[in-house]
DNA sequence: CGGGTAATGGAAACCGTTGTCAGATTCAAC
DNA sequence: GTTGAATCTGACAACGGTTTCCATTACCCG
């Protein structure tokens, strides 16, 4: 302890090749000149406060000493400007970067930080992790909280940071800034889409509905406590379209699914498909689902769409490819619109949502319904 | 303006909700509990060392003052310790994240330092821009640089600040920090695959060379001075190999892309073709690249690997789906290693080089070349 | 030659913490 | 009532900059 503490009195650090002598400092880069700190302090931040002559000395001498330019940190603290904004998406960061949804709002944040010249901080919140530490000690100048569930304790210590939030998606928080599509509608489109092809039987996946994990079907208890915002709506949407066509939602399964993986889409299908063999739809909260529906569908050799209808919701390239039925969201410009209102909250009074569009896109995967006959006797 | 500063002063905030009545300093808070700011310090960081029942009272206060705990910057600038690596990544964010192998080198990034619990903070730094002021403004304790050329600014700028630092895959730079695949030899297991196939006329599609666009044919002087290390390295094995094969590498055709798309890998195997329609291989230095060839060879109403072999690099999923022959190499263990190579790097002394394991995976894309009669006549 | 005006550089306050160390307080034991 | 140990607390000095005035000098012009 000792040892260190005299290294570093004279800069030196232990474990490292010696690639910088000593720690200089705008201090001591000004005493080694002869001139005030302001003055060195000026050289890098407002070129016309001084001499193009001292200037040039005063950069020459610092590259000589190894002087990196004024510290990031202390600049900031003075200045109160950290250059960046945090990203808090509590969610397992291997699924946030493997759903292309994520990865595409993840893309369009850094687009507009990019464009803006300021960082994007990855604040490490593993949704197991109840430690909001990681939140207090991002130096960012904002955050954008990224489809995190109502009840989450790091999005608490994000809102007690004085610094301005864009939630994406969910949770809704009163007076906090907003970017995400009309879900309701969206979904209702989506029904009304399946309705009017006859579909009465119908099933549905979701994405977890709160941090506890439930692999199984899902009570309307759970459907209606839902602390994901986005899927409660989705659902909700979905159960008041079919009611008004006369389906008791009662009635209708819903299976959960904790991680959101192609496996455990085609998983929930199976759990779905086994329990309810009489459905004709199996409506999909994400593509990621569906597209695991479809291999289960596939697996038991069910044909799509004769058989079985498949939705899924997102518009993922994968999904495109495959020609499933989704409501395509425009997710790099989410992230992009998010990443904008944030860097401009500055100027602007109360909050702000902005509300995406959406569109229905009808694939080769969703058909009217076989009829009974047809399904036990073939066409 | 005064009324901005007045406002400041009172610590309120315009153009915002007021959600925290006034900016509370630890100061202010001692102040308000009438204890010494150590105190209130010590009730965040070290509850050892007060009571529990002023630590609560403190807390307590915190609370009703809406004080956020210990401001990240300050501490941060105390400490010595920021709680965040810095990544730089020169490449048009959009490939970043739309290229899987660099998707999954994030991802790795990101598991290590959500273990380590330290925020991983994206440097603004696109390839057109020479600003590297990005750079300076970083608060972060470390660098990860992925896959930027030689000579690119941003990458001095990182060597310049005092933090350790760690390349991913290029360049090599010495006394610095690497992790990489053994590219040399990946790339000729992968020649001799194809010499032992039979093919000697061969054509090559390759990545950007240099930070200056040329979407063309490639010459001997422009591979050999490429700034991109890793390609540079891999057409060097491969004129190695072939050389040995008895191939004049000067009639060699290669082409290069400055973007890194599958529509980029379909351009320029046309490119390649059209000019070189004898070839019986064409060798990519990406997987992504790779697949914009085999779209090409469809478009051609060429059979694949009959009438043409592709090869790939990365053994990225859709590459395996396709059945792509490949260079596999574990890209997300190649950020991991990378993140935790850098967050150890305190307690080590002299510099580490991290050589990964690659894997040739021959699929669906090679066979022996077509005989000329065969390629005129049918087989 | 006096006075106004740039141009240039400097002094000092401040940004919000943490860490050290010495002093104060409490409490039990004698 | 004193003493020593065990706890707490507070003063003060960093941490490395930025920024707001000021002071000085040089210059220009009538």
């Amino acid at each position: 302890m000792l040892l260190q503490n005299v290294l570093n009195r004279y800069g030196l650090r232990m474990g490292r090749p010696i690639r910088t002598r000593r720690q200089a400092t705008l201090a001591s880069l000004a005493a080694e000149l002869g001139v005030s700190r302001t003055t060195v302090s000026n050289a890098y931040n407002r070129p016309d406060q001084l001499s193009p002559e001292l200037r040039r000395r005063v950069l020459e001498t610092a590259r000589r000493l190894g002087y990196p330019g004024p510290d990031p940190v202390a600049r900031s603290l003075r200045t109160r400007k950290a250059g960046a904004v945090g990203l808090l998406l509590t969610e397992n960061l291997s699924y946030a970067f493997r759903d292309p949804a994520a990865v595409g709002v993840l893309e369009g944040l850094a687009l507009a930080c990019e464009d803006a010249g300021v960082g994007l901080h990855l604040v490490p919140a593993s949704p197991g992790n109840e430690d909001v530490a990681a939140v207090h000690r991002a130096g960012v100048d904002g955050f954008v909280v990224y489809s995190v569930p109502d009840d989450d304790p790091h999005l608490g210590a994000v809102l007690e940071r004085p610094v301005p939030t864009v939630i994406v998606d969910q949770p809704r928080v009163d007076g906090v800034d907003r970017v995400g599509p009309d879900d309701a509608a969206a979904v209702t489109a989506m029904a009304q889409h399946l309705i009017s092809l006859g579909h009465r039987q119908i099933g549905v996946l979701c994405m977890r509905l709160a941090r506890e994990r439930n692999d199984d079907f899902v009570s309307i208890q759970r459907q209606s406590a839902a602390h994901f915002h986005v899927q409660r709506i989705r659902l909700e949407a979905l159960a008041a379209a079919f009611s008004a066509a006369g389906v008791d939602w009662a009635t209708v399964p819903v299976v959960e699914r904790f991680d959101h993986t192609v496996d455990d889409g085609a998983s929930a299908a199976r759990q779905l498909l086994d329990a309810y063999p009489q459905v004709t739809a199996v409506i999909c909260t994400s593509d990621i689902l569906a597209l695991g529906a479809l291999a289960e569908a596939e697996r038991r050799g069910l044909r799509v769409p004769q058989d079985l209808t498949v939705t899924g919701f997102d518009g993922i390239t994968e999904a495109e490819r495959s020609g499933l039925t989704t409501v395509h969201q425009p997710v790099l410009e989410k992230g992009k619109a998010a990443g904008k209102l944030l860097l401009s909250s500055a100027d602007r009074v109360g909050p702000k949502v902005i509300t995406l569009a959406t569109e229905l896109r009808v694939g080769r995967t969703s058909a009217p319904p076989r009829t009974v006959e047809e399904r036990w006797f073939g066409p």
